[in-house]
DNA sequence: AGCACGCCGACT
DNA sequence: GTCGGCGTGCTC
């Protein structure tokens, strides 16, 4: 039998299929070793035939006894090799740990001491001290080998074995994350919300949407379906963006569910993703919590995947392997014939989309569990504060604020975007932010040529050194950091602890929960951060949250930076008065009248929707079309320039012949134009939505044609920041 | 990715 | 003359 081989090595030159043959049965899924050339390498059978048209090599050995890939994940490598030009190997390598791919831990069980019998230890010589301490240790119980080798000498561990005093024997061994997190009951009542929402969701497989504003206890019903499936025999992936992953979140998922709860997110040791992969590999947990990439979790009869707190931008992921987590898990839905549910208070324009036209079924949880009402936002014009003479970066309105909230002994959190970290320019006095005229993206600053550059169009402008709008003088680049506001606060009140939070202070591996903990016990009145700070944790007694610059995210050069404001604003205030107190927000902006803030301020998703499809349809901006974006790369400036070109003519080839459904299509430089020793140019394509997946074969067959050892090329789909 | 083949410069 | 530079091509 011959058999098709996927080489692991992650190279466009080697990302075929192999034949190979053996006179044994080989399982698809199975990872084997084969020669290659003079080396011998390890791959992935994916599928089988009689004969082979090149002269074959024959399989060396296959190297587990169960295939490590089923074949629902051999399908979707297939998959998204064909639609999404992704590398094989690059999925397969997502569906295991990376421990067992590097052969470090090949194998699959660990060398485990124990005592033969306690009267023995009288037969160790009197001289040999290491063996008698071992051997006293191994009367409480038994020890892994490594353990003992770290603490005596190999040598003497060996040497008990030999003697027949200790025993080895080899078993599987688990380490268990956060294995000192207990679960925590939770309250078993439900509304007739969300009794509804359990009871619609169960009817029939398929794919929802759950819109239930902040505290609308969609945990709860996520936990309750899982529950159901568990019953049905089936199992379950539920993703959390990675910084939601708390604590918290496993308690209630332990308390459950107990054992049955696989954990799969970046935070964990590689021994410790092993043995959690391995759990769910052997049966053993049928639930995953995790991150992005736990939706390639290795679980067979899956009853249902639930993605929360849909909108965030980590399921998307921008790197290697680029793959959108939604699509996965729709692929992955229908294959097992299951339930997908994604929840969140502010869905992605995209998800609500086809929500409202009856592509996912929607379930909207207007009230929340403790009746409590969302905290009133109240927005604060900082170009009023400049011309009163208050050029600080704190309002007038938030010091009040912040004053009271201290005094009474609550606590309070300010927010800093970070996300406008690209140089805009904006007037400090009217809040002016130059706009490309074609696109209506912020135009980003570029010092070097001192230019003013849309990133989606290429189109410049000159720099302006006045206000178009009110004549002042003093434009500015926009931006702030979490250190200066730790500092200018100090000053204001020298009494009172200040935490920061965020990409410097949150190092170690530990140091981001011990923050938010201390932070939770009083440790500190205020705490500053960036993003961070937005999820995961409730803190009972925070009563105020000042967004300092609620701008910065607006002004991002993203089509999708309406949406990310809106959507970040909602989730920040949710963090003001979680229990039994009353919340406050205060927003600061330059732009009081944005559609953003105004429908933000009163948790108006439905408004804000309306308004922001309306300019994405008009601005034929995604969800009503797709962005292709080529990015070329090379270390020879001409080379990179040539391909581009190529690329370009074929792309305009292509939109001659269909001329509806490619937009528009345009070559420039890159934003950033070197990188790496790299220089970089770009072509962004415009694509009628219905036929995305037709036009996209086409420029991924012709972008192959232009691929070569000294160029290289990226193709995103709806790129978020481009560089 | 890694390894061989192959065609041009400065050396025992 | 040859040792070795890294450009190009191939691995079932």
């Amino acid at each position: 039998m011959v058999y098709e081989v996927i080489i692991d090595i992650s190279s466009s030159q080697t990302d075929k299929i192999y034949d190979y043959s053996a006179d044994f049965e080989i399982p698809c899924g199975s990872r084997v070793l084969v020669p290659f050339g003079k080396r011998k390498i390890q791959g992935f059978v994916i599928g089988k035939k009689e004969e082979s048209s090149y002269q074959t090599k024959n399989v060396i050995k296959i190297m587990d006894d169960k295939p490590l890939i089923s074949m629902e994940m051999l399908s979707l490598a297939k998959f998204l090799s064909k639609e999404r030009n992704l590398r094989l190997i690059d999925i397969l390598r997502l569906c295991i740990p990376s421990k067992i791919r590097g052969g470090k831990i090949g194998e699959l069980k660990k060398a485990f001491i124990t005592l033969k019998d306690e009267k023995l230890i009288e037969k160790i010589p009197k001289r040999a001290t290491a063996q008698r301490a071992i051997a006293e240790l191994l009367k409480e119980k038994g020890e892994y080998e490594s353990v003992l080798n770290k603490m005596f000498s190999p040598q003497s561990v060996k040497s008990l074995i030999e003697k027949g005093i200790a025993e080895r024997e080899y078993i599987r061994q688990l380490r268990t994350p956060y294995k000192n997190i207990e679960g925590k009951k939770t309250s078993l009542t439900l509304n007739t919300a969300q009794k509804n929402a359990i009871e619609k969701i169960m009817e029939s497989e398929g794919e929802y949407l759950i819109h239930g504003v902040t505290g609308s206890g969609k945990t709860e019903i996520y936990m309750r379906v899982i529950e159901e499936d568990l019953k049905r025999g089936r199992t379950a992936i539920m993703l959390v963006p990675e910084i939601s992953l708390t604590p918290q979140m496993l308690s209630l998922f332990r308390a459950r569910f107990g054992d049955m709860v696989g954990l799969l997110h970046s935070g964990l040791s590689d021994g410790e993703r092993f043995d959690e992969w391995q759990r769910l590999f052997y049966g053993e947990a049928k639930v995953v919590l995790g991150a992005r990439s736990a939706i390639f979790a290795p679980l067979t009869n899956l009853g249902v995947i639930i993605i929360d707190e849909e909108h965030d931008t980590s399921y998307i992921s921008e790197s290697n392997p680029r793959y959108f987590t939604h699509e996965i898990a729709r692929f992955r839905r229908q294959y097992n014939n299951a339930r997908l549910i994604f929840g969140s208070a502010t869905p992605s324009l995209e998800t609500y989309k086809r929500a409202k036209e009856g592509e996912y079924k929607l379930i909207t949880l207007k009230d929340r569990v403790n009746q409590r009402s969302l905290p009133e936002m109240q927005i604060v014009d900082m170009r009023k504060e400049i011309r009163q003479g208050n050029m600080s970066i704190f309002s007038n309105a938030l010091l009040k604020e912040l004053n009271e909230t201290i005094s009474q002994g609550n606590q309070a959190m300010l927010f800093i975007n970070r996300r406008g970290f690209a140089s805009f320019i904006r007037c400090r006095k009217c809040g002016y932010i130059p706009k490309c005229t074609d696109c209506e993206v912020s135009l980003t600053f570029h010092k070097d040529d001192n230019r003013l550059k849309c990133h989606y169009c290429g189109k410049q402008f000159y720099n302006i050194d006045e206000c178009p709008k009110c004549g002042f003088k003093h434009l500015k680049e926009g931006r702030i950091g979490t250190q200066k506001v730790v500092e200018e606060l100090q000053k204001l009140f020298p009494d009172i602890q200040i935490a920061r939070m965020d990409n410097d202070t949150v190092k170690g591996k530990n140091s981001h929960m011990d923050i938010l903990r201390s932070f939770a016990q009083g440790k500190a009145q205020v705490l500053v951060g960036t993003q961070m700070i937005v999820k995961g944790h409730d803190f009972k007694d925070v009563t105020l949250v000042g967004i300092l610059d609620a701008d910065l995210s607006l002004y991002f050069p993203d089509y999708r930076s309406n949406e990310k404001t809106f959507q970040l604003i909602t989730q920040v205030a949710g963090r003001a008065g979680r229990e039994k107190k009353q919340g406050r927000v205060i927003m600061q902006t330059y732009n009081p009248h944005h559609y953003v803030f105004r429908f933000a301020k009163i948790y108006d998703y439905y408004g804000f929707y309306d308004k922001e499809s309306n300019v994405r349809e008009l601005t034929n901006f995604p969800p009503y079309s797709v962005i292709i974006r080529i990015l070329i790369t090379s270390e020879d400036k001409q080379k990179a320039l040539t391909a581009t070109r190529q690329g370009y003519d074929k792309i305009r080839h292509l939109k001659s012949q269909n001329n509806d459904i490619i937009i528009r299509a345009q070559a420039m430089k890159a934003p950033i134009k070197r990188m790496m020793n790299k220089y970089r140019f770009q072509i962004v394509v415009w694509i009628d939505l219905q036929k995305e997946n037709e036009v996209l074969s086409k420029i991924y067959s012709e972008i192959r044609k232009i691929e070569n050892r000294n160029v290289s090329c990226f193709i995103e789909i709806n790129p978020t920041q481009m560089m």
